[in-house]
DNA sequence: AATGAATGAGAGTTCATTCAT
DNA sequence: AATGAATGAACTCTCATTCAT
């Protein structure tokens, strides 16, 4: 996505970082399945032996991509969600702002994501990566889960472990089946309604939602 | 998966058929990225310029994998579960039983589904294989959606909508992060609690289900 | 040296002989230093792809080279010398006018097969070709230095194992050093003195063999 | 086979020597097939761009490295052998002694050697070092026949032009075929028996040298 | 219908060399 | 004097595809 060309001020750290991202866009135009090092040596405008003298190998410049999402992807906020006045739903509510505001605005995002983890099957290097983030987000969910019910907006009885990995499960389904905006708010809906303690009380905290 | 040795009574359509088959396995072990065209017409136990003879291009032969993959998909169940009263709830559980099913007895089914899907995004050609066969599915929990409402099972203001997307995204991600049989299991009680009409209906349906 | 222009008549392992012959020539022109598969294949008339269709790699190839080497080696000897009486005297004679011979018609030969044995030192897969050939030339040598003696002609005390490595050597120096055809002559005269066992006797064979 | 260290004090005409040593090292242990200035740069401690600020080309530092293996082979001896009575003998003995030094001390220079002697035949640079230090090492061997002969310890009929070619053959050989220090010790009373006068005067002469 | 042989294009990687500092 | 960074050219090897048989 970013056009990089050549720049003689950029140098060291700088220009792996200039590469690693010129590798992530082109993971996410193409895939894995289309990676070439020599285009990544062009996007980010510079020739293909200084590729090499940055990672000795194709592997070792995946894992660079692999560590730079993981930092993106922490750093990287949608728009913040109107309060519900449940500090916890408006946390789970603002993960899916997210992944709309990654699906509009960094399509590239997941789509790496994507790919990385589906080559982590295969891939010990990516798995170390990919897994504790995946895991770190997971237990984020749970956190907050913990607090919707010490809130008392969320059900007593919900099993906050199963229910996070449902929620992420969900999330990361919704991501790589590329839900639409829409239909993600809607479906938060749904996750709204299985979470809280009633339908009564999600309508009046929808309420002062919509109406503040 | 499928070990195909080369048998001179084949012919035509079955030689077709196992070209195909061929070329699941290698994408089931390898992935797309490392899917050769040589590896498969060996695998098949024919020359690589036979696999050519039948699959003009390697495309072709992808396309004819997300065929193949659609009408094995239809196929397979995993065990029927037992019972819970209500036949729509029974139905999604199957839905798990039958993610956990592919996850034990045939990964290789949910590993290519998963690698079709993801190449979809660039790939119109399997676009239009895969993407109706997740919206029938998708239908398919809708239509029993509406029956456990009208069962008097589900929630009264249950969107089958989107919920049913929610559930398939969900099932989806489940399956893209590999999660283990057990956890299948734990998350389906989220699903339940999230569907039914209420906790203490929950309680019944699940003690009559355990206790026969 | 000999120049192959592609041929489509040429196929199977006539098209391997063309490849090691190609690469025959390569070596003995460039040494191991400068081989290239793909002024190897350039040579062949083929396509570099072709090179590797018939050797998997240029490890494969060089192996190649030095049983090719060994059979030629085997099989050219120089114009037969003259008898001077002693069928031994004659064959040792005849391995330096064999030297002479590859010296001058086939520098090639003992070129490739000089790079070849230095390149032993560090590849286990050509010493395995190229000590055997040596090792079986020296016993022909020991052998023949053995009917000297008990003809007679060549001194009693000769340590045969020991003289027939030294003349190995000397051979072998002499080819290193690319001896001219006078000097190697000249050092037979030499040999012949260390082997016979008489100066006199050496005298009588020669006027034989000058004066029939 | 010397490690050389990144020492500050060193500069100038030392850096160049050290980089020529290091050079020399890397032929050694891998010959020129796999000689690479980084490695060379590397076992000198110095950076790759300092190796062409001392040497313009790889090609002037392989000369260097030729300069270098004459001063060294100069230089080097064995220890003496015991006289036998005969300084011209003794003196012939010396060399065989020598290779054997060598050998078991300095594999390293013969293997140098043999490499640039090997590639001398394509480099007319390395041809100007290499063979005049072997034109030099034979007429010091030819100079030494003549003495025997003088000494009246050799035959008359020594043909000491050939024969010193003859002797150096032998021993390049050898040296290139690796023959063993017992082998050499054996090969060079065959040497012996060639040059002597007489086998009755060989005799005498073993006998002073075991019994002195 | 089936294959062995052949290939053009291009893959990742290497290497001697250069240049700004 | 010395170096980190950069590169063009070339390397071995691979792969989907073609073609004569």
């Amino acid at each position: 996505m970013v056009e990089q060309e050549r720049d003689p001020s950029v140098a060291g750290e700088d220009r792996r970082q200039s590469l690693v991202r010129a590798a992530f866009d082109c993971i996410a135009a193409g895939g894995f399945e289309g990676l070439r090092t020599r285009s990544v040596a062009e996007r980010a405008g510079v020739n293909i032996a200084t590729l090499h003298y940055y990672f000795p190998t194709k592997e070792a410049l995946i894992a660079g991509v692999a560590e730079y999402l993981a930092s993106r992807f922490i750093a990287l906020h949608g728009m913040p969600v109107r309060s519900t006045g449940s500090a916890a739903l408006d946390c789970l509510h603002q993960e899916f702002a997210d992944a709309r505001f990654y699906h509009a605005k960094h399509p590239d995002l997941s789509a790496v994501m994507l790919e990385l983890q589906l080559r982590g099957r295969r891939d010990p290097a990516i798995r170390k990566v990919i897994d504790p983030l995946i895991g770190h987000w997971r237990a984020g969910i749970e956190r907050w889960m913990k607090v919707g019910i010490v809130e008392g907006v969320f059900r007593r009885d919900l099993d906050v472990s199963a229910g996070s990995t449902l929620f992420v499960s969900a999330l990361w389904g919704a991501t790589s089946l590329a839900l639409s905006a829409g239909k993600l708010e809607q479906i938060f809906e749904e996750v709204s309604r299985w979470l809280l303690a009633s339908a009564a009380q999600l309508e009046s905290k929808r309420n002062r939602r919509t109406k503040p």
